[in-house]
RNA sequence: GCCGAUGUGGCGGAACUGGUAUACGCGCACGACUCAAAAUCGUGUGGGCUAACGUCCGUGUGGGUUCGACUCCCACCAUCGGCACCA
């Protein structure tokens, strides 16, 4: 018998959704359970296989809670904003709405067609004017927190396309459209200071519960380091500043370091290019030499820099310093290797205790001295120092010269700036009200500033956002004063509708608020969320923030967003690299659906291998899976269901200990395998059982117990059963088994019996016989005997219920 | 380069807290059913030596700890994810 997938799945999937079976309920009394997945990218190229890997162990687990008597909210949404579809729209002439309201549809029918338990009647989408309205009101609340703000950033430039680039567009340096050379320049660019929010967005984990790997990168993302910030002095005065080198605020330099104590060894100090460009735009007089060293430096990728296996260059700027411990004056020299966005852009070089420094002091002869350490206070207090925490997280660039993104909701007023009479805004201060530079927000009423629907978006030749050619949408009025004045044309990053998805879903269409207070108390925090290793770093540490932003301002009852956060591998191509069109080596679950069926996927990607780790996919494997299932309904159909619902499945005495211990072993071992999303081994325990089951019978009982903890994993073949038995409603309806202790308990168990460590033999024993027992039974044992001759027992290792180790000389 | 992970049969993988390595599945071989095939069912399947009973070797490499190591420690090699304007 070949059981009928297409017609079982439309069946059930049609049936689940008449009669709403998974919306999740704001008014129920039971408690909560808020199981999330990452909201997929609707690209044009429609599901990939890592989709169903994270949605069907989450609808895994959605199920069982449900069944467990959990009011359950496993939502779904579509974080459609972004680079792809706007290229996709404009190398084909189409509109990125077009294309994308074409792959949501896509998305959905295929995501329907697996059987996932999602609540379809919370859908959101981050590119509906209704969503990003709420988008755009944030971002304007970090603007009035101070939160927001503009300075120059460097961006890629493509020299022959004249646009800007992702770092994804620039490979090798190039222009992943055209080939040709990129270089970076400077953009003013909205910026987000998250930098503010490093401490409790390090301090935080500690209170919740990430798998160890994903808090490590977090930590390590934010990069906390202690240290002492020093100030070397110029001896003598350079020329051109009349502060020293212009903008030190002092006549030195100032160095950051985690090692204060090494300072004694301090021979020579490095200054990023970055920090030489800024003195020689103030008025250092800077040789030629060390000029175009900066500027070819400042071409290189971070990475590049920071590749520690590559040639140490930089060059001598000439200017002295005087090392305040050792009184002596040392060289500054600028070298790439120093980083301009970390620290204070200058270290102070110690070759003696620096890899780094100890391999360009050898290159380029600077003197390596050796230095008792001293405690690193002392130090501190004899440089006059002052202690100073350090993070590598940078604020976050918040904007793109883009058109498919949320239009900053800003204006830009002349006369409001003069009358404030500020310029820019400096970084991150408090510009609540003044200072904002002349930009003034869009009022609440005006929102969602909408974007305009143009023929034109491909990126302008001037660096500006598409938005800016479109003058009667940039022409606007001054909310505040009445007179002239243009729109903000850069729009936001992806990031920023995919920060806070998760509240929408709790009140998704509320159109006073994002979410109403309530109902954000009722489901908040998140209980587990699942996505990629691949968004641990960024996206996971913005929305962390966004959430305690929205705390902190009291629009969100929890701190926290996630409660517990796990990840999945990727799935890879059956030659174990990564799929990509380019290559052709995706896989179409629609083939996979229509072939084999959505419980065939379902239960076959959870048990291709561990979940957290990457899998190559193979089709081959597909087939057990599917013969598992045929063999589940074959065994229920043929252990006595006669076409008579009323003809039970088993004379119920016929339910014997062993069949029923076997049974019941088996389902604790799925119930709890699903608990440690060991998903695979729980496929195999399924598989087992069958096996075990083999030519023995089930009570109608036992069949619906079996059937109860299939059904999230293959919730079509577990239906059809259940109807296939007489019973009548949905599994999705039953209560989760409660396991039974005595049926649990073994009488006997198989233990090993090793000789010198190597395994001779085995005996069969009470789980709970101590020593003796073992030990008269071991010796005894044929195989063992042999091994023993004429030896002499020197030690007997026993471990209760495992082995029993005889060693001999 | 930096940060995080991984490495076990022909293949995907399993192994609890250090306790019989290779569960489960794929593939393959043989057998049953069949006129035949498919499907299904059964048996076998890490490598060497052996007619067999057995026995030795075996979890990326090299060391170490232990009665006992896939598991712990040290060093190394290889592969994968992230590196801030991809999502």
């Amino acid at each position: 018998m070949s059981y009928n997938h297409q017609a079982i799945e439309k069946k059930w999937q049609e049936r689940w959704e008449v009669t709403g079976a998974f919306h999740a309920n704001d008014g129920s009394g039971k408690p909560k359970f808020y199981c999330l997945i990452e909201f997929p990218y609707p690209s044009g190229a429609g599901l990939h296989l890592g989709h169903p890997r994270s949605y069907t162990a989450l609808d895994v687990i959605a199920r069982k809670r449900r069944m467990q008597g959990f009011n359950v909210l496993y939502p779904i949404g579509w974080d459609a904003f972004g680079l792809p579809t706007e290229n996709y729209a404009i190398k084909t002439g189409r509109k990125p709405q077009d294309v994308t309201a074409e792959n949501i549809a896509t998305f959905k029918r295929q995501l329907k067609s697996l059987g996932l338990s999602f609540d379809w009647s919370r859908e959101v989408n981050t590119t509906d004017p209704e969503y990003y309205k709420w988008t755009q009101w944030m971002f304007l609340e970090f603007f009035k927190a101070g939160l927001a703000y503009k300075t120059k950033q460097p961006i890629n430039w493509c020299l022959s396309c004249k646009i800007g680039l992702a770092n994804e567009e620039v490979v090798d340096g190039k222009c992943e459209r055209c080939g040709g050379a990129t270089e970076k320049r400077d953009k003013e660019q909205w910026m987000i200071a998250i930098t503010k929010y490093a401490e409790r967005l390090l301090a935080d984990l500690d209170g919740v519960d990430y798998l160890e790997k994903i808090k490590t990168q977090q930590r390590n993302w934010i990069g906390k380091s202690e240290g002492a910030e020093i100030i070397f002095e110029f001896s003598p005065l350079p020329k051109g500043g009349s502060r020293g080198v212009a903008g030190t605020g002092t006549a030195g330099i100032p160095v950051f370091t985690t090692r204060p104590d090494t300072i004694f060894g301090a021979t020579f100090m490095v200054v990023s290019p970055e920090l030489a460009r800024k003195w020689i735009a103030e008025g250092w007089e800077a040789s030629g030499d060390v000029r175009a060293y900066i500027s070819q430096a400042l071409a290189k990728s971070e990475m590049d820099r920071a590749n520690s296996e590559k040639e140490k260059t930089g060059v001598d700027t000439r200017l002295r310093v005087v090392n305040p411990a050792t009184e002596k004056e040392i060289p500054v020299w600028v070298a790439d290797y120093v980083l301009g966005g970390y620290g204070t852009g200058a270290i102070m070089a110690v070759p003696a205790h620096d890899e780094r420094d100890r391999e360009f002091a050898s290159k380029f002869n600077l003197p390596i001295v050796d230095c008792p350490l001293i405690p690193i206070e002392e130090a501190i207090e004899k440089v006059n120092g002052k202690r100073v925490t350090q993070y590598k997280l940078r604020d976050w660039v918040f904007s793109r010269q883009r058109y498919w993104g949320e239009p900053i909701p800003l204006v830009r007023c002349e006369r409001c700036a003069r009358e404030q009479g500020t310029g820019n805004s400096e970084q991150g201060t408090g510009n609540s009200e003044q200072g904002t530079g002349g930009w003034i927000p869009v009022p609440m009423d005006q929102l969602p500033v909408v974007l305009p629907d143009i023929e034109k978006y491909e990126p302008t030749d001037t660096g500006e956002s598409p938005l800016s050619a479109i003058d009667e949408w940039v022409n606007t009025t001054c909310p505040k004063c009445g007179g002239a004045a243009k729109r903000e044309t850069d729009t936001m990053p992806n990031w920023a509708g995919s920060s806070w998805y998760f509240l929408r879903y709790i009140d998704p269409q509320n159109k006073t608020t994002f979410a109403s207070r309530e109902k954000l108390e009722k489901w908040m925090p998140v209980d587990l969320y699942n996505g990629g290793m691949e968004h641990t770093t960024l996206h996971l540490l913005y929305s962390r923030f966004w959430n305690k932003f929205l705390f902190d301002r009291g629009f969100v009852p929890a701190s926290e967003p996630y409660a517990r956060r796990h990840s999945h591998g990727l799935v890879l191509a059956s030659d174990g690299t990564k799929m990509s069109k380019s290559k052709g080596n995706g896989v179409n679950p629609d083939e996979i659906v229509s072939e084999y069926g959505a419980d065939a996927l379902r239960m076959y990607i959870l048990f291709m291998g561990p979940f957290e780790e990457p899998v190559p996919w193979n089709i081959n494997g597909l087939v057990g899976v599917r013969r598992f299932l045929e063999r589940v309904m074959r065994y229920v159909d043929d252990n006595g269901v006669e076409k008579n619902p009323k003809f039970k499945i088993q004379n119920p005495n016929i339910e014997d200990r062993n069949t029923a211990s076997v049974l019941e072993r088996h389902l604790k071992k799925i119930s709890d395998d699903i608990e440690a999303f060991k998903f695979n081994t729980a496929v195999s325990a399924f598989m087992s059982l069958l096996n075990e089951l083999e030519g023995k019978s089930l009570s109608l009982e036992q069949t619906k117990r079996l059937l109860i903890v299939l059904c999230p994993f293959a919730p079509h073949v577990a239906n059809e059963c259940w109807e296939m038995i007489g019973e009548n409603g949905l599994v999705e309806d039953q209560a989760w088994p409660q396991f039974d202790e005595r049926l649990l308990a073994r009488d006997t168990v198989e233990i090993a019996v090793q000789v010198n460590g190597k395994a001779r033999g085995t005996i069969t024993i009470a789980p709970d016989a101590d020593e003796v027992v073992a030990r008269e039974m071991a010796v005894a044992n044929e195989s063992v005997v042999k091994h023993l001759e004429g030896k002499e027992i020197v030690k007997v290792v026993y471990v209760m219920g495992r082995i029993i180790n005889i060693v001999v000389k």
